[in-house]
DNA sequence: TAAAGGTTTGTGAATATTCACTAACTTATT
DNA sequence: AATAAGTTAGTGAATATTCACAAACCTTTA
């Protein structure tokens, strides 16, 4: 888990992550790695064995601070709906630091690049839905998010219109607020999830 | 608009298609798709200048159909609630048989690939919206729809969930039921977007 | 202290492969 | 005879990766 990596690495994770957000996944090459790093593109291959491993290694960094970010979360709130609230933030707010992490997760040029790298998105899915699925289950039984909809799904329309967010916000080159718009989709979600009162 | 294609190009299309079901976007090159109809790499330029206008066929392609289809819909339809489910349905249907078309649509190697294969993209999210966006909006209006969220987030949401869908179908190898999957849910956007009776 | 040897991190050149695309030629059909 | 639709055999550019080598630094030993 401990997943340890040099300075390096961290900075050339970073140069990767800052031309994915600038020129999308076709334009990141060892060669303009190399270019943004400053050195030759051979000596790229000094701190990782292949482009495949930097993927790699920044996926996992970001399922690791995912995984640490969520933790916090769900140990400092205590109710199902503030605490969905408080994750939608966090990850509203981290995603707007790191925009490159929007095409890295959501792209499927990745996926298709490679198994491992496949394997490694996947994985970042699964934590979110490790802390989301308990949390919209609990949420129904205490009577705070309708029960008419399996927890599995709620959390698939949940999820579906983050991402389309994402898409959108992507598509327009990250021209606009992410977190107000989130904030706006959130407070939808939850008008549409809530229990009706009869 | 009445885009002509020659037999020829139509069958070049649909081995595209093939290849982008089975083999992705990166798979998508001249070699496999000269391969596919069986003749050399440089008979595929004598019906098409580029890579790029095959895609762009095809994307067009799908516009007009797409346009059709909802366009047919929309006609032998009443009911904005109705509606909508014959249009959700359609698009389960047609995509069921035509799962390439999600790998065209629902990817961003492709959109990054070029300017106007960007463009095309773009214009079938746009015919979606022209049709779903109204439809929603006349249905808050006669009140089968809730009316607390704006049309336009309504219809985020339900792209967002129907887009999230297509992915993990695709994830899963085309490998489920896509039409039954579908079903449920358009069977809880349904529950989900009903106004309270109070 | 100074030399010897090892490690880290870089360089520039070269590798094989893949890519979209093209020129020139052939063949069949009308 | 002319056109459409195929072929063979190339092009140059881009790709990830490997190679032999070198400068700078650290550690051991005489």
């Amino acid at each position: 888990m401990a997943t340890n990596i040099s300075n390096r690495q961290f900075e050339l994770i970073e140069a990767a992550g800052k031309i994915l957000s600038e020129a999308g996944v076709s334009g990141l090459t060892i060669k303009n790695l190399a270019r943004q790093m400053g050195f030759a593109e051979s000596a790229v291959y000094r701190h990782f064995d292949s482009k495949e491993a930097i993927i790699v290694a920044m996926l996992n960094y970001l399922a690791e601070n995912m995984e640490e970010r969520l933790g916090q979360v769900v140990a400092t709130t205590s109710n199902p709906s503030e605490t969905l609230e408080a994750i939608f933030q966090n990850h509203l707010s981290f995603f707007s630091k790191n925009p490159h992490f929007v095409v890295a997760v959501f792209s499927d040029g990745l996926m298709e690049a490679s198994q491992s790298i496949n394997a490694a998105i996947l994985r970042i899915m699964q934590v979110n839905v490790k802390y989301l699925l308990p949390l919209i289950y609990e949420g129904q039984q205490q009577g705070q998010f309708t029960p008419n909809v399996p927890a599995e799904d709620l959390m698939h329309i949940i999820m579906g219109s983050f991402r389309l967010l994402m898409f959108k916000w992507r598509s327009a080159g990250f021209g606009f607020d992410i977190s107000l718009k989130g904030q706006q989709l959130m407070t939808n979600l939850f008008k549409i999830i809530q229990p009706c009162r009869n």
